[in-house]
DNA sequence: TCGCAGGTGGTCG
DNA sequence: CGACCACCTGCG
């Protein structure tokens, strides 16, 4: 089984980035670590301190073995950690989990911007230091957010893994558990409502399968409209496909924990959505989405 | 029992 | 248009 090791990581924490209500297939080990799916490959990452490699003496045997790779093999830091990626080679990690995992992008940079001049926002960003905006796939965005929708999130994760595993193909094994594939619009729309009554998605399968057929016919949505078009896809479901799915970093999802939060730290009138999403495209702009991340960890932060 | 959970579509005025 | 309101399901 191969392993990657990623040295030199900032910025990066997997509670912070598996916490901050973006994805529903990443499951908490008790070690720290998670394990989860995405492009169709099961991994467990895994954060370590730098020096924790160095000491280790069996990661140094694996070092050298051939089971495992170091990348961007750069001297050790004390500030930076490095990210244990099990199950995965360098191969899968090149084309996938670099993008995947939004390594490339200065987090630095984009935490000090959205700061200056917004103490709130400061404030906000040390509760969620580590996050990071997952690249995502298209199509299980777009049908994990059609079922995220008047939902919990537990219900929504027990819904999503109903679906893989019902209708999915599956694509790999992991400490003895299966993991399956989200299935396919022409899956999808190939089913009735009463196929998918064991999935639990309630009223939620009408728009699943509706959303098959469009996209069996129309593609998967490149632009606004067609994204709009979609059965089950409103304002709300629409900004976290676009933010998550679609690479739109500007996009600012506005649900129930962000107007709270906008409420309490800007003093926007609650139910006001139309002046959160001005406000929002006046002082973040361009970081609308990593914005809208903070502060949604900030807000489920404070009131657990 | 009932309200609520990362909202949306349908139906009014 | 904008303001309601029903809606599957499971949990406290």
């Amino acid at each position: 089984m191969s392993r990657v090791i990623v040295n030199n990581i900032k910025d990066f924490n997997l509670d912070h980035i598996f916490d901050c209500g973006q994805c529903f297939r990443w499951e908490r080990k008790p070690d720290g670590s998670y394990t989860g799916i995405a492009f169709g490959k099961v991994v467990n990452m895994k954060l370590i301190a730098a020096d924790e490699v160095k000491m280790e003496k069996h990661f140094k045997d694996s070092i050298s073995s051939n089971a495992s790779i170091v990348l961007n093999n750069v001297h050790f830091e004390r500030s930076g950690k490095s990210l244990l990626i099990d199950n995965c080679t360098s191969d899968d990690f090149e084309a996938i989990w670099r993008d995947y995992l939004d390594l490339d992008r200065d987090y630095a940079a984009i935490k000090s911007q959205l700061s200056a001049n917004d103490p709130v926002m400061a404030e906000a960003i040390i509760h969620g230091q580590g996050i990071r905006i997952l690249k995502q796939d298209l199509w299980e965005t777009i049908v994990s957010f059609i079922i995220s929708q008047n939902n919990n999130i537990p219900r929504i994760k027990g819904c999503i893994e109903n679906l893989a595993k019902t209708f999915g193909q599956p694509v790999g094994e992991y400490e003895g558990r299966t993991y399956y594939s989200i299935p396919g619009p022409e899956v999808l729309a190939s089913l009735t409502e009463t196929d998918l009554g064991p999935v639990k998605l309630g009223y939620r399968s009408k728009y699943l399968i509706e959303t098959g057929k469009t996209i069996c016919g129309h593609g998967l949505p490149e632009k606004e409209e067609q994204l709009a078009s979609l059965c089950g896809v409103g304002p709300k479901v629409a900004s976290c496909i676009k933010l998550f799915g679609m690479g739109q970093q500007d996009s600012f999802p506005v649900d129930v924990w962000v107007r709270r939060v906008m409420h309490q730290l800007y003093n926007i009138p609650e139910s006001d959505i139309k002046a959160m999403s001005t406000y929002a495209r006046k002082h973040f702009g361009a970081l609308g989405g990593f914005a809208q991340q903070y502060l949604f960890y900030y807000i489920r932060e404070n009131s657990k």
